[in-house]
DNA sequence: TTTATTTTTTAGATTTATCTAAATTTATTT
DNA sequence: AAATAAATTTAGATAAATCTAAAAAATAAA
């Protein structure tokens, strides 16, 4: 089949492609992987080769569907597992992220298939991400983030656009997390903090942290 | 760390150093590997370099210390994940060992600690072999096989020494898994064929199937 | 529309794990 | 003990994934 490194690749490409409608550049890629622009080009004629993305010399790389339906397994597999370890296993949800970088890759449709069933079909992961179901299909949240509610507003907290474990920590030590309610009380005109309402206490929080916490209006 | 590839060998090294005192020799290695002697012979250095082995030149290799450590953990992980693909994923026992082989290779002690923990602390995985625990600790069974028996001695199976997929599949159709209470009826002397009885049916079953069975006496 | 900057590709080198074929060492027979 | 066979190591080659530095193309600025 295919390598680690392909896969990456393959779930990198995917990652951005829905976010423009361009082809994903060189440089965008290095710089998920971690990498060069060299090795992203040389990678990318690899791919190229196996039809799994198409590839126009300096317009950048999209995925065929072959390199589509690799991609959108590997990010199954990758949040099933997150939810396997959160659920299961006792990780907290800033602790899921890299081990699940490593389950990801073991390809075997009958483990995927029965891990869904396992966990009872799961629509999100633990940062609220959708989960592909065996066909690709998933819902998605629409992007709303607390950042754009205001003065007196409500909403459900149901994901994170920020996955760093610092931000992850930082939300649980408030006890915002995921299906938490959310009243905004207060909006600094200066430099948009925000005073807000869960569990009955009113707390303080940045733009910074406001602005990648998913919402959904209630 | 170390590369997959490492790990293989370090496992097959402990694999067959429990079966001979002196060292593992190169062309044992090569062919669990599925490999060249001299490739065993490259990554042989390197692991000598790395101190997980020791190594003399025409005299085979033996694991470190740290070496062995790894080894168990490797081991502990496969078994681990064998048990847990068998009790909550719906695998056969016949279906574990090669997705097995991969997840085995997730370095995470949180995840495997966890999983010991959420499948109870199993000591034996599907095929009846024993799971080290942390400390690398592990009982075995005894080395006796149903060929071992004679006439009129009972046991009950608690293990397979063969663990290809036709073996177990064939085991599987007969009803004869662990746990399973064997009688010794007859033993042909001509060619070790034995009539035993299981679940209160009598079957007949040839040497090759019946030295392949690790029994405990009752 | 030149010029400068950024992005991307190419050329060539390196590292890792592998292989084949040949040389060397050890073990087994005569 | 010499000859033969088997096991092991070495030498040299290859393929994959990466890197640095230089060249080429595309974009942005003057
Ligand atoms: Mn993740
Ligand atoms: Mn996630
Ligand atoms: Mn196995
Ligand atoms: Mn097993």
């Amino acid at each position: 089949m295919n390598t680690f490194t392909e896969e990456n690749y393959l779930k990198a490409i995917f990652k951005y492609s829905t976010k423009t409608k361009e082809g994903v550049s060189t440089n965008v890629i290095a710089d998920e992987l971690n990498t060069k622009a060299s090795s992203v080009t040389d990678m990318i004629k690899k791919l190229s080769d196996k039809k799994l993305v198409i590839y126009k010399k300096y317009k950048g790389v999209t995925l065929t569907e072959k390199g589509k339906k690799i991609a959108l397994s590997i990010v199954r597999n990758h949040r099933l597992w997150e939810v396997f370890l959160v659920e299961k296993l006792n990780f907290k949800w800033d602790e899921v992220h890299d081990v699940a970088e490593e389950l990801e890759h073991i390809n075997s449709e009958k483990l995927t298939d029965q891990l869904e069933i396992f966990l009872d079909y799961p629509k999100y992961d633990p940062h609220g991400d959708p989960i592909p179901d065996k066909n690709g299909n998933f819902s998605h949240h629409k992007d709303v983030t607390l950042s754009d509610l205001s003065c007196n507003e409500k909403g459900i907290v149901v994901g994170v656009k920020e996955h760093s474990s610092s931000y992850l920590k930082y939300l649980e030590s408030i006890d915002l997390l995921l299906g938490t309610e959310i009243k905004v009380n207060e909006v600094i005109e200066f430099d948009h903090t925000m005073n807000i309402s869960i569990n009955k206490k009113n707390i303080n929080i940045s733009h910074q942290a406001s602005k990648n916490l998913i919402i959904k209006k209630t």
